[in-house]
DNA sequence: GCGACAG
DNA sequence: ATCTTGTCGC
């Protein structure tokens, strides 16, 4: 760790001018980590096997784009479900898939900067806070595996986000990271090396060894290389449960359902935290404000796809003033059977009374095509921004 | 001494 | 993490 590098970043936690003695968060989060990797699992658990894997969850965090000063983020959590497929038409025993079946994002507010090695201080938090929404909603969805936009033991002190956040809460995971973290036990000339491998086809692999012996995970070649040609590979790490080999066999399952080189789960997360950003853009140019992130989340996370698309022609079919407040709408002039109205427009308008159409109808356009068959509960029975603003 | 360092 | 531009492929 390089000091002049941490003091560079103005802590907010500490003053430029300290000493660095004088940095208590980073001391007291180095010994955390240590504490942590004693506890870490880099076994399979009892009875694991990767024909009992059903459930995968994918935990990523997307930034606000543009604006600057404030530092706004969208953390998700989406759950897949591997599916095998009743009809094989190749003589290959199990062709399965992945589908979405759950899948939630909160608001996060960013005091801290990011510090290489310490990058659960920013993102853990959002997680257990999607980990806590999930087992309140639907605890029966709780995935057998976490895998986490980061590395697990593949860190300084072998213990990265990934880990953190799984041993802390008992849970398998794994660690995802797109580029290789490079310090003392595994440094630059480490990397490079890793780096000019050639890996050509899918789940080719070699390992990231320290200079101490240490194998902290593997550099791996999660794309079809008829589908992708460029050398893109994933840096996976044990984050906690497994060994590197069931981690391993769990990346690629993820792997070879999707078209990407990123295991299904994550892609997914990143693209729904990108599509809640995008919209958060537009609704910020209309009307600025705080609101704006909390209005585009909650129509994500409540409504599926056909209930906005309803809500969407509902609003469109009767002519609006885009500045008109919502709650001057008037539900009898919607075009509507009544119940739709009720389950739909009503609750929506309770829960945004102030809000422009305008912005509304922003928010009801956020695109999400992978989530097309992923069912809400009516948005009667749920309760808005519950628990949904957090500040880190 | 300087730069680089998962997201 | 994000910005950018062009490029390749379906």
């Amino acid at each position: 760790m390089d000091l002049a590098y941490l003091l560079s970043l103005e802590l907010p936690i500490c003053k430029v001018s300290d000493s660095p003695s004088n940095i208590p968060s980073i001391q007291h989060w180095t010994s955390l980590q240590h504490n942590l990797r004693a506890q870490l699992q880099d076994v399979d658990d009892p009875g694991w096997s990767l024909n009992v894997l059903r459930r995968v969850g994918g935990l990523d965090i997307s930034f606000e784009t543009g604006t600057t000063g404030t530092n706004r983020a969208t953390a998700v959590l989406v759950v897949c479900e591997l599916t095998v497929n009743q009809v094989n038409d190749e003589n290959e025993g199990t062709a399965s898939a992945m589908t979405e079946i759950y899948e939630d994002a909160v608001d996060v507010d960013m005091d801290l900067p990011y510090i290489s090695g310490f990058l659960f201080v920013r993102e853990v938090f959002a997680y257990e806070l999607l980990l806590q929404r999930l087992r309140k909603s639907a605890p029966e969805l709780e995935p057998d595996v976490f895998l986490v936009d980061g590395s697990g033991v593949f860190h300084p002190r072998q213990c990265g986000s990934a880990s953190h956040f799984g041993i802390s809460n008992g849970l398998r995971t794994i660690g995802v990271a797109k580029k290789l973290l490079c310090f003392d036990d595994f440094d630059k000339a480490a990397g490079e090396q890793v780096e000019q491998h050639m890996l050509c086809n899918f789940g080719d692999n070699i390992p990231l060894v320290g200079s101490s012996g240490f194998v902290y995970g593997l550099a791996l070649r999660t794309a079809h290389p008829a589908k992708d040609t460029s050398s893109k590979r994933i840096y996976v790490s044990i984050g906690n449960g497994f060994c590197l080999e069931s981690t391993k066999d769990v990346i690629l399952k993820c792997c070879d359902v999707g078209g990407s080189y990123l295991p299904e789960p994550v892609r997914l997360a990143d693209l729904t935290g990108r599509a809640i950003e995008r919209t958060c853009k537009q609704i910020h140019q209309m009307q600025p404000g705080p609101e704006a992130r909390q209005i585009a989340i909650d129509i994500s996370n409540l409504l599926s796809n056909k209930s906005r698309k309803t809500l969407l022609d509902m609003l469109e079919e009767v002519s609006l003033d885009l500045h008109q407040r919502l709650a001057s709408v008037q539900p009898e002039s919607l075009k509507r059977k009544r119940s739709t109205v009720e389950e739909l427009f009503l609750p929506l308008q309770g829960m945004y009374p102030e809000a422009q159409v305008g912005v509304l109808l922003a928010a009801l356009r956020i695109e999400k095509p992978w989530a097309a068959n992923l069912h809400k509960e009516c948005l009667c029975k749920q309760r808005a921004g519950e628990a949904m603003r957090v500040a880190l």
